[in-house]
DNA sequence: GTAGGGTTAG
């Protein structure tokens, strides 16, 4: 166009930035902006606030920035897109600041707040924001937008009564049979449990209406809750759906099969990847593997494959191969993999500690004594575990060793009486997962005040009996209390669920879904 | 015609 001497107008720069955004092509960008400016379209708001989202995606906020400032006249626009172009770099302050500012503000305005704070993690500065759009007054129409920018928030903060509010407000505003809604519900009512609830969700959505990542969003519900044979039975409707797979469809598949133990499956899927997808396996995919193949003890042959990688290996996969010989006691290839974690990340101090566990397994204490010198002297700490279980809609959290709750006198009461209770149906309480040089008494005491086991005990204090107990960690569940909450769950007679970094442990009749597969 | 969106391991 512009070679037949075509100049463009109002209407077409901003198709034209559009495209560099989604490219993130910034010097064609700019070249348009140049050619903006030729031809006296900078006052057009289309065209302004189609340049500041232009410089957003491409990540250059600081021109964004200078336009915008630039601007004599601003429309609601131009503020929405630099509000999300701050909230995409975490500039939380800034994107708040410039909110508070505006004089009026649309749904767009409040959606990007909104999805701003879940994108960041600040799931109840999300949540808080929801409430006060709704507020009485309010002229405020949520719309589907931002129904899905709310979910995720409910879905990290594990709020499962919150999450069916939103669910019942989605359908009050006639979104029954959006399938970005359903996709979002899927996703939240399995990070939040609930995965019958989660597949009733992703069956609203008709047969032609699911896309990619309503596919993706089931098979990683399934796999996360340790149900390999149903995500991949769901990857086979999928392909079947004619649906094409991607790296994230992958990265399900093989957790899930990883968390089954599904070992062939897995590895047959891997190999599938490149050749009949054209899915090219990335880094977390060789991760996955590894992880595989360690779960089920098959060091030798994942240390191979790391070896063969077409690419540098990264973290993820010598971590993978690394808690691999942590369960499966294998010190020589742990030093090995320790040895190439303790380079390409120091300080994590995860490694440290479960290189320590191993050789304090083994009875090697100087060697133990040598790590957590080097831990010391780093100034590295564990980062703080915390666990949270909602109770009548209402969420509670513990910190590790937390006395700040009401009821704390109660919970630790309890607490301090249970390893007797459950030492008599066959406990053995495992302190390799203390670290500190203390007593064994003391250890012991120790692992009674972890996070997971507060959430528990105060779950069980505040419930009916046969009520399901949902607990929820920011870290991995210690090695400890999910050996005791395996008793906990026989000689209370409950289920109790606990979603951790990872996955779903689900506690029934003295066994957990994952199998001590973990 | 512009701005806000759901899926990703250990």
């Amino acid at each position: 166009m512009h070679f037949l001497g075509l100049l463009g107008d109002n209407f077409t720069l901003p198709f034209v930035l559009k495209s560099c955004a989604d490219l993130s092509r910034v010097c064609m960008g700019r070249c348009v902006h140049g050619q903006g400016l030729r031809v006296g379209l900078e006052g057009d708001f289309y065209v302004g606030a189609s340049l500041i989202d232009m410089y957003v995606k491409c990540g250059v906020i600081g021109d964004a920035r200078k336009l915008f400032d630039k601007m004599i006249v601003r429309d609601m626009a131009s503020w929405n897109a630099l509000i999300a172009g701050y909230m995409k770099e975490g500039e939380i302050g800034v994107a708040e600041d410039l909110f508070e500012r505006m004089e009026h503000r649309n749904i767009v305005s409040w959606t990007a707040m909104i999805s701003g704070y879940t994108q960041n993690g600040f799931a109840e500065q999300a949540l808080g924001l929801f409430d006060e759009m709704l507020q009485d007054g309010s002229e405020m129409k949520p719309n589907w937008v931002t129904i899905v920018s709310v979910l995720p928030a409910c879905a990290q903060s594990a709020a499962l009564e919150r999450g069916r509010r939103i669910h019942d407000f989605a359908n009050g505003i006639g979104l029954h049979l959006n399938s970005s809604v359903q996709t979002a519900l899927a996703g939240m009512y399995a990070k939040c449990y609930s995965l019958v609830e989660a597949r009733c969700c992703f069956d609203m959505i008709a047969q032609n209406g699911k896309n990619l990542i309503a596919w993706n969003t089931m098979i990683t519900a399934y796999a996360s809750h340790g149900c390999g044979v149903e995500a991949v039975s769901i990857f086979e409707n999928m392909l079947r759906a004619g649906v094409q797979p991607d790296a994230v469809t992958f990265m399900g598949l093989l957790s899930g099969c990883s968390h089954s133990g599904l070992i062939d499956a897995g590895l047959n899927h891997f190999n599938d990847m490149g050749t009949i997808h054209s899915v090219e396996p990335r880094v977390e995919h060789y991760a996955c593997v590894v992880d595989l193949l360690g779960r089920a003890g098959r060091l030798v042959e994942a240390k191979e494959l790391i070896s063969q990688m077409p690419m540098q290996a990264g973290p993820s996969v010598w971590g993978a191969l690394l808690a691999a010989c942590r369960s499966h006691r294998n010190l020589e290839i742990a030093e090995l993999a320790a040895r190439r974690l303790f380079v390409l990340e120091p300080d994590n101090s995860g490694n440290y500690v479960l290189l320590s566990n191993l050789y304090a397994e083994a009875g090697m204490w100087e060697e133990v004594k040598k790590l957590r010198a080097l831990l010391k002297y780093q100034g590295m700490k564990k980062s703080p575990g915390c666990s949270w279980i909602e109770i009548n809609g209402k969420s509670h959290l513990f910190m590790g060793a937390d006395k700040s709750h009401p009821q704390a006198k109660e919970i630790y009461k309890f607490l301090e009486a249970l390893p007797e209770k459950i030492k008599m149906a066959g406990y053995i309480p495992d302190t390799s997962f203390v670290l500190h040089d203390i007593s064994e008494e003391e250890k012991e005491y120790n692992l009674t005040t972890h996070s997971e086991k507060l959430a528990i005990a105060f779950g069980l204090l505040n419930t009916r009996p046969g009520v399901v107990l949902r607990v929820t960690k920011n870290l991995r569940i210690c090695g400890d209390c999910h050996a005791a909450t395996k008793f906990i769950s026989k000689i209370y007679e409950r289920e109790i669920i606990v979603r951790d970094l990872n996955r779903f442990h689900c506690f029934k009749d003295g066994s957990c879904s994952c199998g001590d597969y973990w």
